[in-house]
DNA sequence: CTGTTAGCGCTTTCAC
DNA sequence: GTGAAAGCGCTAACAG
């Protein structure tokens, strides 16, 4: 690799001369000096050597994200935003995925904090995020933000206003004349757990509260809890079995709500095995608005996340935070509205019959 | 941050003993000392400045993935894979996606260059990958390896055997009385581009020649283009307009192969909406068994690829060039043989009638 | 067994 | 305008 110094020689000037010349453009060199060191750098393919830089400036610009994604289509449309965003502020995104390598979050964790990363954006944390890395990170200093998933001490979060969206799939289900309804959601971590499944509570509130001002009883509006509390390499599978049991009851619900897409596209599998169609014998709808949805056979109603402005609030978060890394921070919890999204699952639309299989 | 020499005024000793007894746990102090420092840095929360290693060993420990996943599942299971493998090797994975921030590729490479990533894994790359940035790991005799995706110039590479496989889904098909099928493939890139798309040539040279062993003539074995060259932002989009094109036609094929399982998954879409059974009416199948497949409505027949065994050769290829940097190497190309999974998208299985809409 | 010393490649202050 | 010098945190050869 080619250095300062080897550049220094073959322009016959001194090393730090062309540190100047080529990091600060500054014009108190002249002109044609500069010129040729810029071209004899470039000639050499010089490229600035980022550990050595980093040690003497004493800060990396990285803004590490660490995703559990799994399959889950929303995770990556997250850490997409979420890295344009860091970019857009001037710093360096570098990813790390909880699924990869058997060692699993440690190891991401490490590299994250041996590569001395100035911030940490979480996507969608689970209740399974292990407190003593994050902790780890706390301690010396780097902020946190959770982008989604589940609330954590000491850590600002920025999600999906699920209570909102809740309501406005179960008004839509209301006003549509689905007179019993049903919402699936993820077992909940066990109470002693530190992480506390907000998301799957605040789905649960707005279900409950929108029905009831909907005018349903207890009755026509229940939640079934189901699935290992953190199982996310696993979504199709879930809402497939969540779906069969519904199915194979006697007093099925008109309307099924998922708590998320990727389960009601598993969901749709087991109507689509028990020949029961969606939505003239039974209404479903999603959360998130991941890619796949519009794809179904029966294309899924849906809740639409704001990306983009989840991201930036995010990560304005973060800057904040590493500006002063000294203080004592709150932890707010930013909740960004989300969009309702009509598809055909929920019965919304004129219906023309048709056998796939 | 916590440094050598914070610990070695608490300890009382020199940086280099410190430095001697965290790294490489000699057994030249004695246990008494090693005990006692090992103590101290702990409670210190020291982190070794992976910056100052590196700079001094001379190598990150690095090695970079690069993917260009977007929505594909395959991608994400490769880069698992890949991750994996290179864990176990003993380097750290570090992932980059192109999709991420509109600068795209260049700003991942350039991360990745100035990280000095000892080597490079693609992930299925795509012809637009820019050659004047392969080029720049090549002038630092960086080594590089693609998992998949295109054939590039001085890039080994380790992929499934697409030919074999196309094979299998064509005998099968045949088997089944199928007796005209269509292959819907990407659009192949312009000819001057450096990149060929050969995975894509593959499965149209193993579909013609499994048809023509299957005793089909041209016109019952036709092979269609379809969508822009390297679009992977919108697979099942390309999948249901190609569909459509087809279901419009007179003279519709009996079975439909795609090139991979997203685009079957927005053929079945396309299936769904126009109202024609899956597989009665008309068959489908994938490539490549991602996970969605197995819960579309009509369970997608396809080939699965050996993610663990492709990313160990493709580690195992890097290592060695890795470890000797200085040789010009060939640039081998390894097929690794898929495996046919049957589902019921094809119509091998016994059809029970069914209208989900 | 432990410490001294000389850097790795770069940035930055300060003097010429 | 330019360069000498100090030093970031760490490693490794060598000396004691």
């Amino acid at each position: 690799m080619v250095t300062l110094k080897q550049i220094a020689e073959k322009a016959g000037l001194s090393i730090s001369t062309i540190s100047h010349i080529l990091n600060r453009q500054s014009p108190r060199y002249n002109a044609q000096t500069r010129e040729r060191v810029q071209k004899i750098a470039q000639e050499m393919g010089y490229i600035p050597n980022r550990y050595a830089q980093v040690i003497r400036r004493g800060r990396s610009g990285i803004i590490g994200m660490i995703q559990h994604a799994g399959l889950l289509q929303i995770a990556v449309l997250k850490s997409q935003a979420a890295a344009r965003a860091i970019v857009a502020a001037g710093y360096r995104p570098l990813a790390g995925d909880s699924e990869w390598s058997g060692s699993g979050i440690q190891i991401i964790c490490a590299t994250m904090l041996d590569l001395r990363v100035e911030g940490l954006i979480l996507i969608d944390p689970p209740a399974t995020f292990p407190p003593e890395e994050l902790e780890r990170f706390q301690q010396h200093k780097i902020p946190v933000v959770a982008l989604g998933g589940v609330r954590m001490k000491g850590v600002a979060q920025v999600r999906v206003d699920a209570e909102q969206g809740m309501a406005m799939l179960v008004r839509h289900m209301a006003a549509l004349g689905h007179r019993t309804l049903e919402l699936v959601v993820p077992t909940l971590p066990p109470r002693h757990s530190s992480a506390v499944n907000w998301p799957t509570l605040e789905r649960v509130a707005g279900f409950r509260q929108a029905a009831r001002k909907a005018g349903l009883t207890a009755s026509q509006a229940q939640v079934a809890f189901f699935g290992e509390p953190n199982d996310i390499m696993s979504p199709y599978a879930n809402g497939k079995a969540a779906m069969e049991q519904i199915l194979a009851r006697l007093d099925r619900p008109n309307g099924v709500l998922f708590s998320n897409d990727d389960w009601a596209i598993g969901a749709l599998a087991a109507c689509a095995e028990a020949g029961v169609r969606v939505p003239e014998e039974i209404a479903l709808t999603g959360f998130d608005n991941a890619v796949i949805g519009e794809y179904a056979y029966s294309p899924l109603t849906t809740v639409a996340q704001d990306f983009e402005k989840m991201a930036q609030e995010a990560i304005q978060l973060l800057l904040e935070r590493i500006q002063e890394r000294d203080q004592a921070f709150d932890t707010p919890l930013i909740r960004v509205p989300g969009k309702l999204i009509v598809r055909r699952s929920c019965g919304a639309h004129a219906v023309k019959s048709f056998r796939p299989s």
